[in-house]
DNA sequence: CATGATACGGAGCAATGTTCCGCTTGTCAA
DNA sequence: TTGACAAGCGGAACATTGCTCCGTATCATG
């Protein structure tokens, strides 16, 4: 029997045009996410993929599901630049902030994401914990190695902090007059635990 | 604003059901806020305070002007706080953090405030720029004050600052894995010049 | 008390999320 | 090739919520 729960590998094959759809769904959706970010109507998507309303929620239950499968490359990738081996001479707080720096372009060119993950409107929550399974013992790994370094505190939680700079994100898209990556920087020198390891940002 | 355009004084008073019914609103406004948030559904408002739809979008046109006079005090408040005399012994940083730390709790306290303040919702820029006009100059004079007495870096725009801490709160009290006063505590020593003026972080 | 201005209520429209079910299509075996 | 059936599809229909409009009720004033 080839049905669908064996846990190592294919189940059945899906049927040839439900593939096809999903795919296109994956395209329109990240088409539309473009201009209209990840809360635009439902209805848009299905349309522009050329499908009806209910195959999307077939293939993706939540809006999460959608996000989440859209950006799963990148999400990937960036869970592979943390646990990548760093350039020689790099401090582990220098590797993080590499990290985290990577970790904000993410979110903020992603139209309304970092806005979307916390806010509670129902069917985030998945996104948000798609996200921090993937990207908190990247965070927690890259942390540890700095306090182990003795260059940050060591009393912050990953979790924390991978939230903090998210919410920064926040806006950093449509308001001209905020700038996030400054204030990340801001939050990461407060992390340092001695202000000479801390680059550029600070005068002189 | 609320008068017809005499500058000097009182317009023609509003008819007495007028009145009643804009407080019946604040009232209703506030209680419903309390448990379901700003975002609660305009006719639940309406509902509560035993009024029409039609009266609720008469009294306030936007969601914002509703919310911004449901705490219009506690803005005051907060305002005249940042600008009160400081305590003897008080360094201009101290007294930052101090109105920070207010201005922190009054948005985590209210349910989404936070959220809503950042959020693209329509509707919603008007309570941003309330809250901005009102807040900014406080800000700006507390910032002044610290990097003129070199305490803190003086290449930070108060906008950046009041639009991080705000931020820093989203969730915070939703998400009791989220420490954002902690966050913001990491923030505000990464504006110190000099790493020895911030306190040992009370955890609070 | 009459009358005009003011304010009220809630039905109704529009946008959007979500479900449900009859119909279509791909797949596989005979 | 063909028949049968599971898998999949489409979109109408329903629910929620924001917002407007206008006939009706209420207040204030002479």
């Amino acid at each position: 029997m080839t049905t669908a729960g064996t846990p190592g590998k294919a189940a059945r094959r899906k049927r040839s045009d439900a593939r096809r759809n999903e795919q296109a769904l994956l395209d329109a959706a990240a088409a539309v996410f473009v201009h209209a970010g990840v809360d635009a109507p439902v209805r848009d998507i299905a349309t522009e993929a050329g499908v009806g309303m209910g195959t999307i929620y077939r293939h993706f239950p939540t809006r999460a599901d959608l996000v989440v499968a859209v950006y799963r490359h990148q999400l990937d990738a960036l869970a592979a630049a943390g646990t990548a081996v760093p350039q020689a001479g790099e401090s582990p707080y220098d590797t993080l902030r590499l990290w985290v720096a990577r970790f904000a372009d993410f979110l903020v060119t992603k139209h309304g994401l970092a806005g979307a993950l916390h806010s509670d409107q129902a069917g985030f929550e998945s996104l948000h914990a798609e996200l921090i399974g993937r990207l908190l013992p990247v965070c927690e790994q890259l942390l540890a190695a700095c306090a182990a370094a003795g260059q940050t505190r060591d009393d912050i939680q990953p979790y924390d902090l991978l939230r903090g700079i998210g919410n920064l994100c926040v806006g950093a898209e449509t308001d001209p007059n905020y700038n996030a990556r400054l204030m990340i920087d801001l939050l990461l020198a407060g992390l340092a635990r001695d202000r000479s390891v801390t680059p550029a940002t600070s005068t002189e």
